[in-house]
DNA sequence: GAATAGATTGTCT
DNA sequence: GACAATCTATTCT
């Protein structure tokens, strides 16, 4: 099953996060855990967020704390942070190591371990639910904070391409992101990316 | 399907 | 002590 995925390279990580967050619609994120059953989405939605100018970013200002350090780190790596008290986030840490800029997914397509994913998320496996937010597709895909700071290169979690499924082409939506505060013109940036008309696209979009 | 209220906890001021 | 890049159950229609 691992091997219908081919990881993407340290490089593609590297390039600025407006762009990343575009590309990496399509992409896979393959999760297995030691001991655990393999699951795999096809994202379907990102945002970006680029500190410290972005004042929606948790990096706003260069904001340089024990959560937002690995924003600060080498790109390829994984930012997990606890919202609400009870959702995860998975970001991924985009551009050049010293710039904090990540790339939050927002929702997934199922595509390997249904039955995981709907154990872990106490759904039906056919359930539009199952990982449509950010918080959903931690819960479905095991990830959590244990995976903050984790090098998304390594085979127990990481970014990758359907070797099958590679040259479709999708068609990409833009729209401003969802559930930020006030934050001045940086609110409505058009800094949301998702796929048109998949249906685990968590929201729909805003004008 | 849409709108609303309440839950819940690590991080920062 | 307040807040947050959300989720869930409930109550409508």
């Amino acid at each position: 099953m691992i091997e219908c995925f081919d990881p993407v390279s340290r490089e593609f990580f590297a390039q600025p996060v407006l762009s990343l967050a575009r590309r990496l619609i399509g992409s896979v994120i393959v999760s297995a855990p030691p001991g655990e059953a393999l699951t795999a989405g096809k994202i379907v939605e990102t945002e970006a967020y680029r500190g410290p100018d972005d004042l929606t970013a948790h990096s706003r200002g260069g904001l340089r704390t024990k959560r937002t350090e690995v924003m600060f780190g080498h790109p390829g790596h994984a930012y997990v942070f606890l919202l609400y008290g009870s959702s995860w986030a998975f970001n991924i840490v985009a551009g050049a190591e010293g710039s904090p800029h990540a790339v939050l997914v927002r929702a997934v397509e199922p595509l390997v371990g249904f039955g995981t994913m709907a154990l872990r998320r106490s759904r039906s496996a056919d359930h539009r639910e199952l990982t449509n937010g950010p918080g959903k597709l931690c819960q479905a895909l095991g990830i959590d904070k244990r995976h903050n700071g984790a090098d998304l290169t390594s085979p127990e979690l990481f970014i990758g391409f359907s070797k099958k499924a590679r040259a479709v082409k999708l068609r990409v939506g833009r729209s401003a992101r969802i559930n930020i505060a006030y934050a001045g013109s940086w609110v409505s940036r058009q800094w949301r990316f998702y796929e048109a008309g998949n249906r685990y696209v968590s929201a729909a979009p805003r004008i």
